[in-house]
DNA sequence: GAAAGTACATACAAAATTGTAGGATACTAA
DNA sequence: TTAGTATCCTACAATTTTGTATGTACTTTC
């Protein structure tokens, strides 16, 4: 990142800093997937009721509407077992791995962080 | 956020104590914080009427409300000229500029990200 | 003396997000 | 026959977030 700007226009740079940030943002914000890719980053691939189980709190409903949104960017792969009853597994895609560092430094903000108040 | 009295909120409390990204994207989600937060970070000291024109698009309400939030949480200073007219500035506080790192990798990932779709 | 600039505040409304309740499927075990 | 399991779906309701419109205090400029 730049710095001190003493002009009042804005340069490419920082709109487009903004703009990868904002974009970031648009993809991960919510309530939800954050904590489903951090759990997806850590232990690989998970079933549905096993996220359902770690993320205290979401109901089925979320769960599904988050997971689909999170393949449609690409971020999860879904892994259906054609067996009764159904398994499903669901693991990070490349594009999702690729977040690793983000959710890394977000979770040792967070922990630094979360007493401190 | 939700009332207290709800379920979720407990469930979120449990979130927050227990995970780092939870309580960092409690901190972080919305569309704005992490722009106001960007801009901030590049430009060290921006006054109210320079953050609104940077942030494309946000009302003035929103752009009160999102600080006054960034200053509870202690991610800003406001420091106010005692002048007429007016003259408010805003930057990071400590606490804020040591988000830095993820600011930055967002932004990385977003410019990488951001046209492939 | 009317307009314009600053940094907000307030009431209200729209939109987005999240939650609740119930059901569907399709096989399997009792 | 009945109940159980895992994954997901749909209608609808509550909650949270964001936006719109308007106002305020004060002073300089036209």
């Amino acid at each position: 990142m730049r710095k001190t700007a003493s002009t009042n226009t804005i340069n490419k740079e920082q709109l487009e800093a903004n703009c990868g940030i904002a974009y970031t943002n648009s993809i991960l914000s919510g309530r939800w997937k954050l904590s489903i890719l951090a759990f997806l980053l850590d232990e690989k691939k998970l079933r549905y009721s096993e996220l359902r189980n770690r993320l205290t709190g979401i109901s089925e409903r979320m769960l599904i509407v988050k997971l689909k949104e999170l393949q449609a960017d690409d971020l999860i792969n879904r892994i259906s077992h054609p067996e009764v009853p159904p398994r499903v597994e669901y693991e990070l895609s490349k594009k999702g791995k690729s977040l690793e560092s983000i959710l890394i430094e977000m979770s040792k903000w967070g922990t630094k962080n979360a007493t401190k108040k």
